[in-house]
DNA sequence: GTTGAAAATGCTAGCCT
DNA sequence: AGGCTAGCATTTTCAAC
């Protein structure tokens, strides 16, 4: 499938996707072709989902993060997926084991949007019960990185 | 500070960082310089943090996501951090408010992998005691797209 | 996987508004 | 001051080996 080579290019790119192709070949003892063909065939093959920015969300006007767990009616699931992969605001939705069975990661500008945030999903019946942390600080947020 | 053309350039390249400056140019109606001017900016000012991947866990042979709540103790609160920033598994690691400490995901091949590192962190006094929650499925991990 | 040449892209400087 | 145009340098892509 992958071999150590794909993994060190991958690691190099997630460092930095702007990297040159020829500047990675001589990290790795390639040429600039064979590692432009392995980069393509890691993204075919879905190993590389996307080129995309680390964004710092206090910049964007987002600098509340909040962690909440969730209860979703068995009969409402559907429409909360669909709903959790479209709203802007999430950037993580997780099924889990334990007491609960959602961990959302939500970004907002402040309390009064994570508080609009459950407000419209109570509202909608999309979750029946939650329990809200909050991050004080985040002491990494790292792309996962080959190793 | 920031305007919505660059919020504009950023969600652009979230969505697709391997686009041409002349690409984002003719999206945001403004000339490629302009625009190469405006990226540069954004990194400068360190809204745009890095050019990264979304690598898929699973190609790397980390399956398993682990959701540990933890608490540190004070004593060790920074030899914790320490540990936190440079252990390659660790994807996120928040400070929260609530009945925990700390909020760590965890990547790793297995089951065995997660109780290693409970073992190695408690065994090294930097956890005294958590909590772990398993991620049955992941609905989304979006990067943070500026809108 | 490699090499080398053609095409596309990004960079920079000077001009214009 | 910030955006535009054009020419130069780099990078990516593609074909033949």
């Amino acid at each position: 499938m992958i071999d150590d080579i794909d993994r060190e290019i991958a690691g190099l790119l997630a460092e930095d996707a702007r990297r040159s192709l020829t500047e990675v070949a001589g990290q790795v003892g390639l040429s600039t072709s064979a590692v432009n063909e392995r980069v393509r065939r890691l993204v075919a093959q879905g190993v590389i989902r996307r080129f995309t920015l680390d964004v710092a969300p206090e910049a964007l006007g987002l600098p509340v993060l909040a962690l909440i767990w969730a209860d979703v009616p068995h009969a409402r699931e559907e429409a909360f997926r669909a709903f959790a992969t479209s709203h802007p605001g999430i950037t993580e939705c997780h099924h889990v084991t334990g007491a609960w069975s959602y961990l959302i990661h939500l970004r907002a500008a402040n309390l009064d949007g994570v508080e609009a945030f459950l407000g419209q999903m109570k509202g909608d019946g999309l979750i029946a019960r939650s329990e809200t942390m909050l991050a004080l600080s985040t002491l990494r947020t790292a792309p996962l990185v080959p190793r």
